[in-house]
RNA sequence: GGACGGAUAGCUCAGCAGGUUAGAGCACACGGCUUACAUCCGUGAGGUCGCAGGUUCGAUUCCUGCUCCGUCCACCA
């Protein structure tokens, strides 16, 4: 663009050429700063960005993954941000979009670890920590450079000078800060939990990093009697027969479980049974996830050593508080046996699964085997079979702080759109446990806990998971919870944060490293996708409230899923993943954002589809022409008419209806943009610009434009006052060509240098 | 197992805080290159708004049940 004050009142000739006008846009905002809050319409660029009385807008745009390019779902969370950016700029707010980019933890690792390292023959223990660390996060810097150019392409009006990634110094700071906060607060504690182990790698591995596999397994028929009594070394009176593959697990069993609605079982509820071998009485429990028609329908309950067992734990225990059941780990981290499990005590799992069977056998407990093909979980570096084993973890727990969370949406403090998602959002709540944050990864936030000495681990006679320094058990004087080491001979925990106990804090870490919090906090909406309602959007509802006393946002906005055309999720396997390369070279931002707007469905998914692409480009060049014609005419009559004041004009009857049907486009537009209706504003709005004002109207106008004799001022008027409303309306759908025909339209030198300043229409006088 | 969403024209979908002839785009038929635009304009055909009940003067819209699709959750980011 030569220059924004040159007003030429010409369009370049021909259909609208969407690709030059928008790099040429783009380029103009960019040297304009215009994205930035420090930026005053009537002042221009201020130093600070200090509270100066106007009201403020702020969205803190969620961070993508930064070891990628953003796909079309990241797009359409942008365009919907910048939407509502844009119209709350036009308002008059103070605004920031704040962009950022995401570590995203285990994702990063393994797109580092297969992109990169793997090419050069590396793995990351070839590295070591550190250097694994430095060089994953120049490999994410190079990355977020690249999704900062899509984003500013799309039109995304953010303040890219301060985007900002989670690793950050300063951002880490604040996240351990609140880690070491809780901590104080009591709010954290170590718990032990299930864990992947990988006896071949000797590291415990997220489930991410383990791959399922399909295998023949025998799966053998154990009776568990009912009584002590024995005949002859032999088991008499009732039993109940449980089916497993892993024989040798049952000198962990604590319980056995079968179906609520199981009428074979239903005396048997609640009784005990005795755990052949090591003589152990153990309860009989239901669950309703217990598959009747498997096996026998009883199920052998092995907390320690079988995930799905294990939640089965969780749940009873919840339930039945009074009754609840333990864990008993017996196999550890050497793949030997260890804890009550009496003869078979340093066996190896294969030994005992043949020792074990061996006895059940000469006790006549075992009724039969049969062969079945079963899905086991594998190491997906080494591809060794997974061993489920307890042990240590930090935990976050939830009690209080889910209770106020929970409150501030229940009260409308936060209020959700769609409305529906608010139930989703309740039932996750209300279930929600102890929240487990460490993970077994070098990517992200190693935990601010030091011990004194090594740590280990070690299984202890009754089967418990103990930890020990030296010969001594960990008790807080061997541990110190804080952000640098306290000395010599502390030695840091291994483990990172889990994700979301950073990202969860991303609204107000973001504004305090920017200094910026007085300003903008608590922001005014969140916009995300509805499918991370609860992992996300409610942790940093939780610990905004737990760590500023504040909600950390107004709205939530819930932007809908958006699918290849056949109607399948996009993904790389499928093939059917289409780009914003694809879209963009050819049909342009404002086209896409369109799209979105038109098409999207908040909450639920929708289909990309090019038929609509087509009219959405279409419609961009109806614009156009339209643009061309209203201002070749009000050069050819008075390119001065903005000066005229309309109560002296005289209008036509068309001028007159023109206005009004304007003025009501203008409210409804308003009011659905306010209430999150997107699809609806640009619905009436396009519907009213195509049909009324060119179909309708331009041709209309025309009789008294192209009169000989007469005053045409009034229809000159409206032409231009509709033109510049029009595309002040429509600038936060379609930025890049409202700016560009906008900076063609005479104005009075009182005018912004950009329409995104431009004030937002409110009513005409007629 | 639990929770949620959808079912409207041939296709893809809007709409419905209950109220005149239910909308759009594409596709289809007919007519127009009129000096902004054929990436366009005009005209038209096409729907018992999933099924069964209920509330109401009135229901596509609210309630209940059913059928058929789809999604999410069970500690994965």
């Amino acid at each position: 663009m030569s220059s924004p004050k040159n007003k030429t009142l010409d369009l370049p000739k021909g259909p609208y050429n969407t690709i030059q006008t928008e790099e040429e846009i783009l380029e103009f905002w960019k040297k304009g700063k215009y994205f930035k809050p420090e930026f005053h319409a009537k002042k221009g660029l201020q130093t600070k960005a200090e509270n100066d009385g106007r009201q403020t807008f702020c969205i803190i745009c969620p961070p993508p993954n930064a070891n990628a390019r953003p796909h079309l779902g990241n797009l359409s969370g942008y365009s919907y941000q910048d939407l509502m950016g844009r119209f709350n700029r036009m308002l008059g707010k103070k605004t920031l979009l704040l962009p950022g980019k995401d570590h995203a933890g285990i994702q990063s690792e393994v797109v580092f670890e297969r992109d990169v390292l793997k090419k050069q023959g590396k793995n990351k223990l070839d590295l070591g920590r550190e250097e694994f660390y430095k060089q994953c996060y120049k490999f994410c810097l190079e990355c977020a450079k690249m999704a900062r150019s899509d984003e500013e392409r799309v039109g995304l009006s953010a303040d890219f000078d301060r985007d900002i990634f989670t690793l950050d110094p300063d951002i880490v700071k604040i996240i351990l800060e609140t880690f070491v906060k809780l901590y104080k607060d009591k709010q954290i504690y170590k718990g032990i939990r299930i864990t992947n182990w990988c006896p071949k790698c000797q590291t415990a591995l997220a489930d991410i990093d383990c791959e399922r596999k399909g295998r023949k397994a025998e799966l053998t028929y154990i009776k568990y009697p009912l009584h002590k009594s024995r005949t002859a070394g032999i088991y008499s009176g009732p039993s109940i027969t449980i089916a497993t593959t892993r024989p040798e697990t049952m000198l962990a069993d604590t319980a056995v479980a079968v179906n609520p609605k199981d009428k074979r079982y239903k005396d048997l509820i609640g009784k005990t049974v005795i755990l052949p071998l090591v003589e152990r009485e153990i309860p009989i429990i239901t669950d309703p996830q217990v598959d009747m028609e498997f096996g026998t329908g009883a199920l052998k309950i092995t907390p320690a050593h079988a995930p799905e067992d294990y939640d089965i734990m969780l749940r009873w225990n919840e339930e039945n508080p009074d009754k609840k059941i333990d864990y008993i780990n017996v196999i550890w981290k050497d793949s030997k046996l260890y804890g009550p499990v009496g003869k078979y005590k340093s066996m190896t799992v294969e030994q005992a699964k043949t020792a074990v069977t061996k006895d059940l056998r000469l006790l006549g407990l075992i009724e039969k085997t049969e062969e079945i093909e079963q899905n086991v979980s594998i190491c997906e570096r080494c591809k060794e079979v997974i061993e489920p084993i307890m042990s240590s973890q930090w935990y976050v727990k939830v009690d209080k702080i889910k209770k106020e969370a929970i409150d501030v949406v229940k009260t409308g403090r936060i209020k959700i759109h769609p409305k529906y998602m608010g139930k989703r959002y309740f039932q996750w709540m209300k279930d929600l446990r102890d929240w487990p944050i460490s993970r077994s990864l070098w990517w992200g936030y190693r935990i601010p806990a030091w011990y004194k000495g090594k740590r280990e681990e070690y299984v202890n006679n009754e089967g418990k998971i103990e930890e020990k320094i030296g010969k001594k058990s960990l008790n807080d004087e061997l541990i110190k919870v804080q952000l640098d080491s306290p000395g010599d001979g502390w030695i840091q925990d291994d483990d990172v944060l889990d994700t979301w106990f950073s990202s969860g804090q991303w609204p107000y870490a973001t504004l305090m490293k920017e200094n910026l919090m007085d300003i903008f906090y608590p922001t005014d909406v969140m916009e995300t996708m509805y499918d991370i309602l609860e992992w996300w959007v409610s942790r940093m509802i939780m610990l905004g409230l737990y760590k500023t006393g504040k909600i950390p946002f107004k709205d939530v906005y819930l932007h809908g899923m958006l699918l290849a055309p056949d109607g399948a999720k996009m993904s790389k396997s499928k093939g059917n993943v289409i780009s914003m390369d694809d879209i963009v070279a050819e049909h342009g931002a404002d086209t896409l954002r369109l799209f979105y707007y038109i098409a999207g469905k908040a909450g639920s998914s929708y289909r990309f589809d090019w038929e609509r692409m087509k009219f959405n480009r279409n419609f961009l060049n109806k614009i156009w022409n339209a643009s061309k014609f209203v201002l070749m005419n009000i050069k050819k009559k008075d390119k001065n008419i903005f000066e005229k004041n309309p109560r002296g004009l005289e209008f036509q009857k068309g001028d007159k209806k023109m206005l009004k049907d304007l003025n009501k486009t203008i409210q409804e537009v308003t009011r659905n943009i306010e209430r999150f209706k997107f699809n609806l504003a640009i619905d009436t709005l396009a519907d009213s610009f195509w049909h009324t004002y060119c179909d309708e109207y331009l041709e209309y106008s025309k009789e008294f434009v192209y009169a000989e004799e007469g005053d045409p001022s009034g229809t000159i008027w409206t032409l231009w006052k509709c033109l510049k409303t029009y595309m002040e309306l429509m600038h936060p759908f379609v930025p890049f060509i409202t700016e560009k025909i906008w900076q063609q339209i005479p104005k009075s030198e009182d005018e912004p240098e950009t329409i995104m300043y431009a004030k937002w229409p409110e009513g005409i006088i007629s």
